[in-house]
DNA sequence: CTGTATCCTAGCCGATACTG
DNA sequence: CAGTATCGGCTAGGATACAG
């Protein structure tokens, strides 16, 4: 019965963690919102630069739905949608701030968002 | 001139550090050499578990490109290849540690790959 | 064993227009 | 401002055949 070795990786944690930040925009959303505290709606499209409002939606769905980040919204005319990270979000930190400094060791050239 | 606030998230050490392990795949490839330190093609295809060939191949000659893993050529009848991480790829461990630490954290009845 | 080449499909993702 | 709806292209991914 040691044929359990052949296990899938998504059975590891390490799939785990990557099945919920993988995906072509969520470590780049969540990084973000680690650099800013909270973000509205229109300011995350502006500056992730480059997705659609579709794909923004739908990420973040999924990131609040795995709570990660939180939604909260401010019932006035017009809307106001601020977005921040959940404690289990803000776990994460370590690990995107660890792509960060990688890169800067990488390519020294490159300066962190302001 | 401070536009410059408005930098695009590619050109900041996070976003680099990203376009080189995104992919659904890449992170997946990098961690089980992580845990191997050589694995061969075909045995890299049954561990990961539901990748094609086709996909495995492009995966490991961007990794390759991008100097973060060795393939290594044996010339025999049948072929052997092995694949390892590089000392750039190593150095991008504790990242892949530290998803594998999240995930034990968050879910602790999976099991780490052994 | 370690790949490449080809054909095909599903769905991710983008552009645009529209709604409350 | 904060989204949703619709249309369509691109590409990840599967199946299979083939090569060195």
């Amino acid at each position: 019965m040691k044929e359990k070795e052949s296990k899938n990786i998504t059975e590891t944690p390490f799939g785990y963690t990557l099945s919920l930040i993988s995906g072509k925009w969520k470590m780049i959303i969540l990084y973000l919102l680690s650099e800013h505290e909270v973000i509205r709606y229109n300011e995350l499209q502006r500056k992730i630069g480059g997705i659609t409002y579709k794909m923004l939606s739908s990420q973040l769905k999924e990131l609040e739905s795995d709570e990660l980040i939180n939604r909260k919204e401010y019932p006035m005319i017009p809307p106001k949608v601020e977005y921040s990270l959940t404690n289990r979000g803000k776990s994460l930190i370590p690990i995107l701030d660890g792509m960060c400094r990688w890169g800067s060791k990488e390519r020294p050239e490159l300066l962190c968002i302001v």
